[in-house]
DNA sequence: CGGGGTATTGAAAAGTATCAACTATCGTGG
DNA sequence: CCACGATAGTTGATACTTTTCAATACCCCG
């Protein structure tokens, strides 16, 4: 039976691996001894719900490690996702109690939370916190934005290597690359979970990743290691102006 | 020959139309004495286009008439619109030069512009404006979010179907409704422009009109005049929850 | 009256979903 | 250790929705 757990050994912000760029990440020292007072980790096993849409929620808080995702599921069980949470990112909305969306772990994962109502109070009096949020959040939109045009006019194919592209590039800027350019890494997220994130089914995610792979685009171990021979080919792939700008 | 024109009466901040819902709710007098200094007036005529897409940007501001739209285009001419502007509503980004995308007058438009140099610094001096803004991203965030499920997961009928809901309960806020309950507005946006942010055809959309027309959703005259003679039918056709809350 | 943008409608084609069978993988317990 | 079952993923055949291409209608304005 999974069950959530509350970690007992709390870690010191300044040796927090998410420090420089979560929502805290302009903070000065004084200002880190506010959260620390009203922070607590909290963690989720693979698969288990965080919040569900509509609950109440007493805290906002930020991914340490692992993956979670946000959804919306339509009374027929349609479900799209909204949102991709990796380690840094924010959870939750101040001034707002419920839930709009689920939350759930992907991954094994572990959440620094702040309760609410201090967390709001700080906000008021500390602008640093109110700043970064804000840049996170315009960010977050810029990102929503970006998925919609692949949500809206992008066929499955290219639906596909977008999210590859976003994978791999992510993962890009912290490791994987293999003598010769390659890029390899692992798929966090089921073919249910790629299909929610790009409105399509999950057969349709399949078929499209055997295609990829047929033609040479991506190399496949297993079924969720993933190779990247040539990284502008899948962005061409992708339908996007092939500069990622990283390589340059 | 479509021409921009800067207008000469500059409005009072007091008597704005949009003083108590926009980036400057939250200030007070003095606050907004700032504000008179850095601003500008600047209007447009339906279809012209504000700012292109990677232009550099040297304002922000916010819409006080008219209908603008932001939109997104790939190489090969497919178009999304990410965002709907509205009165009131923020265009730009605080910290970013370029523009990530493009913004059209739908309709004859008066925007209050803010140079962005001063409004900046304003920003990080006045906490207000940057704690108004924060609320502002993230309801368009939310507004995101839901967009995404709509261009993921719904159908065709259900997409037109949310939209005349979503143009539906904006104006409703405002005004028109008959003795009986119904509702009555004037469609903001072509047939292309509807297309565009439900990730459709024109004509699919010109079809699934049409139908709602002949299953007697909704009343047409002429081309943009529609008539909603039973508000949660049409929710129920968008798929949504059935309860508006707005006549509860 | 004519012209250009806007909208509607039809027929055929394409893309994706649906339904269904089958395979692979992994952990559990006999 | 192997069989079993459960979960995840693949592949095929068919149905359905939406797009595409094309023709026609509408309407405001000069």
């Amino acid at each position: 039976m999974l069950k959530e757990e509350t970690l007992s050994t709390p870690h010191d912000c300044t040796e927090c691996p998410i420090r420089h760029r979560a929502v805290c990440a302009r903070c000065e020292s004084d200002e880190l001894e506010v959260l620390e007072e009203i922070k607590y980790y909290r963690s989720f096993q693979a698969g288990q719900t965080v919040i569900w849409s509509g609950d109440k929620m007493d805290f906002v808080g930020s991914v340490v490690t692992g993956i979670a995702t946000l959804t919306q599921t339509m009374e027929d069980g349609r479900t799209q996702m909204v949102g991709l949470l990796l380690p840094s990112d924010f959870v939750g909305r101040p001034g707002r109690d419920g839930s709009a969306y689920d939350v759930v772990a992907t991954t094994d994962l572990v959440m620094c939370c702040f309760r609410k109502k201090p967390f709001e109070t700080m906000m008021e009096r500390t602008p640093h916190v109110a700043q970064r949020l804000l840049e996170m959040t315009l960010d977050e939109l810029d990102a929503a934005r970006e998925w919609m045009l692949v949500l809206g006019r992008k066929t499955a194919r290219e639906k596909i290597a977008s999210l590859l592209s976003i994978i791999a590039r992510r993962d890009a800027t912290l490791n994987l690359r293999t003598p010769q350019g390659a890029l390899v890494f692992d798929l966090p997220l089921t073919r249910e979970a790629m299909a929610d994130y790009l409105g399509l089914t999950l057969e349709t995610v399949s078929r499209q990743i055997s295609a990829l792979k047929r033609d040479g685009v991506i190399v496949l171990e297993g079924k969720r290691h993933i190779t990247v021979p040539d990284f502008n080919r899948l962005l061409d792939e992708a339908g996007d102006d092939s500069d990622g700008g990283m390589f340059a």
